[in-house]
Parts: C-alpha cells; structure tokens; sequence
DNA sequence: GCCGAAAACCGAAAGGCTTTAGGTTTCGCC
DNA sequence: GGCGAAACCTAAAGCCTTTCGGTTTTCGGC
C-alpha cells in the first residue's frame, strides 16, 4: 500500500464509471463505483467532493453532448428547436441520470453559455425582454419533462393494475414506439408556433 | 412494551407526518418518521411496505387534490386546460415530492381514471386513436416539467458561478416572480393550439 | 543529490438508513 | 376463558456516506 507508482484513479474514470453504473442500474453508489475501478471507497474521495461531486461529473458528461452549435447561423425559432432537440437527445441518451441531476440548479459554464446565446437570440429577434426568461423556462420544461417521460418505465399507465380504463388502454395498444418522440414534437411544434405568434402580435399590442 | 391498548401508527399518520418532513426538508427516511411519530422504526414497517410504501401514501396524498370536476361539462380543449391546471397546483403545493413521485408509473385508480376520462373527451372530440397518448403524454410532460420547475431552486441557472452571462442576467432581472406561471401558459396556450389545428387540419389530409 | 511537502492510496471506524427476525403484550372473536 | 392475529419493541445484519490517520511515492526547490 502507499502511494502508487502510477495513479489508478481520476475524475475522468471516476465519471465515467459512475455513469455506465447509472446507464445499468439505475443509480451509483461510491463504493460501488470503487469496487469497479479495483480500489477502496476512501480513495475515490481524494479526487471528487463526495457523491454529489460525482453526480456533477454525470452532469459534465452529459450536458456535454448537447450540440452548441445548432444555435449559430439560422432563424431563432429554427435555432431553438435544433437545440432543445439536441438537448433532449443528450438526456435521452442516458435517461436514468434525468431524476439525479433535475433537482440542482444549473451551473455548468457550457450549458449556462448556451442559455445565454438562447437570450442573446430572442432579444434579437425583438422579443420583450420580460418574456425572455419565460420562454426560456418554457423550452426547459419541454425538454425536461420529455426527458423524465423517457426515463420512466415504458408503461406510464399501467393500465392492468387499476379499474377500467378501456380507452386509455385501447389508445395505448393503437401508439407505436414513438409515442415519447411524438409527444415531444407535438409540444415543442406547439411552443414555438405559439411564440412566432407572440411576436407577430406582441409588439402591436403595445402602444 | 407490548401492543398498546390505543394504536399509535395508521397509513393516515405515517402519510402525513412523511409528507410534512418531505415539505421541510425536501426527503424522509423511516427512522425520521419514526421519530417523529414517537414510535420505534420497525414498528412503521408493520403498516405500511417499506419506504417504496410510504412513498406510495405521498403519491395519494399529493394526487387526491386534482380535481376531477374539471373534466365535466364542458369542451374538450377547456377540461384539458383546467385539469392541466390543477394537476399541476397539485404537484405545486408539495413540489419537493416531485423528484420521488415522477420514476414511478401512475397506478393510482383515482388518476388513473382521470387519464380515462381524458382519452374518453379526444376521441370524442374526433382525433385520431393513434394521437390521443401522445397528446396525453404531450400534456403530461408540460405538467410534470413546469412542476419539476417549480421544485428547483428559484434561480435555475446560477448566473453568479459561471462564465459571463449578461443577457440571461438581465432577462432575469426583468422578470418577475411569475416566471414559472408565465411559462405554464405560454406552454399549455401553445400545446392546446397546436392540437385545436390538428383537430381541424387534420382530417382533411387523411385521403 | 537531498529533503520537505504534497499527492495518492489504504485501513478503520463512526453514524445513518433499510429491512428482517423474533419477542411481548393486547385485542377481538369463538 | 382461550387462541390467533395485531401492534409494538429490541436487536441485528448489511449497506452507504464520510472522515481520520497512516504509508508510500512523487515532485519541486535548494
């Protein structure tokens, strides 16, 4: 024991340890993550706060894949739909993360970067000020929530343990596989035509 | 020791007096509920299955304030509006359970029959079979998103810790505390919009 | 080249949580 | 009156988080 020669751990295989724990299990544990990388639990807490810091290398990793670039050279509405699928697909991407990381507030330099091209935009394209944060916040939810579904169990209504629900059932027996897919495009199509008609509208409405 | 002559533990107690700690303290743990119902840990295990249950009486307790009057009497689009209203008012008034309550299915009998009714009213209403989940779970996710908001910190991006972020800065400054509420209604205006169109459009491009 | 400081890992342990097992007293019913 | 079930308790196993101190190795300055 004592020093090793070469370093066995790093944040780098920290996070990405935790997160094939997460992407199979559903969750991580410190321990766990160190029996993984064939050293003891205490070792693990000399390159990462604790296992909230581990949960902020998921975070890293995960915002991480979320394209930046689906903001630059186009309208802002076709921006934003770029980017909060982008956003999507990188939670979709590892969807059991989704409860771990939703409850802390947003601090990632990238992602909070991003956030603000997304005002810079819609400043831009003469959006009032005020429902700036509003509609950001409105995107977020759209993307988050759509996010959550796909991390729930496949069945969201378990229609077999309840009362009648013959309707609900028989809905879901005729929707494909896509049924996440194309809830997202419903509320996202929705939001952003309601939007394009803000702003059409909005300025008028002021004197 | 021994059972006393008056009980001391119900499913009622237990749900609430978890409820109360989750509202304070954002968690519980059984021991907590223990202590705070004077009563040994395993003495709670003899009513209720474990800490899944106890979540399980949560679930009851925040989903019994949607109201399912809502749904009645009137057009489609409306029900859909309101219950999308209170469902969300519900989760509002204990959002800190939100993160514990969205990985499970919804098995509840008396939101399950909610979801039944929904179903019911957009068939009714002449929408395609194979657009009425994803239309719920459009809905659904706009709810449990906006709600999952309103369970984050106020400042959901830390404008201070990061890069510059002027613009966010400002639209943050400009924004009242109605931000979440603001968001809601651009987002359920927006979803409920783009539906009423499908309900028109719709039809007419199928041969 | 030497030496002190810092880094990296280990062993041990405290304290909490979840859950189960088995005991003791009381209640309700026959 | 008696018996089984109900309600509570004590105890304990096994896990997790986190900290503390020890040991070895590396690194930077002199």
């Amino acid at each position: 024991m004592g020093r090793p020669r070469k370093a066995l751990l790093d944040r780098e295989r920290i996070g990405a340890t935790a997160l094939e724990l997460v992407d199979e299990t559903g969750d991580f544990s410190v321990p766990e993550v160190a029996r993984r990388l064939g050293v003891q639990t205490a070792s693990v807490y000399h390159h990462v706060d604790g296992r909230a810091g581990v949960i902020e290398l998921l975070r890293e990793r995960v915002t991480d894949a979320i394209d930046p670039g689906t903001l630059a050279g186009v309208d802002w509405d076709v921006a934003l739909e770029n980017w909060a699928r982008s956003y999507r697909a990188a939670f979709a991407a590892h969807p059991r993360t989704i409860p771990m990381l939703m409850t802390a507030p947003v601090r990632a330099p990238r992602v909070l970067a991003q956030y603000e091209t997304v005002a810079g935009l819609l400043l831009a394209a003469g959006f009032d000020p005020a429902l700036v944060l509003p509609i950001v916040t409105g995107l977020d939810n759209i993307v988050l929530g759509s996010a959550l579904d796909m991390s729930a169990p496949d069945t969201m209504w378990d229609v077999s343990a309840g009362p009648d629900v013959p309707r609900l059932a028989a809905a879901q027996a005729v929707t494909g596989p896509a049924r996440a897919d194309r809830a997202f495009d419903l509320t996202l199509t929705g939001f952003l035509g309601h939007c394009r008609e803000l702003l059409r509208t909005g300025p008028a409405h002021a004197p």
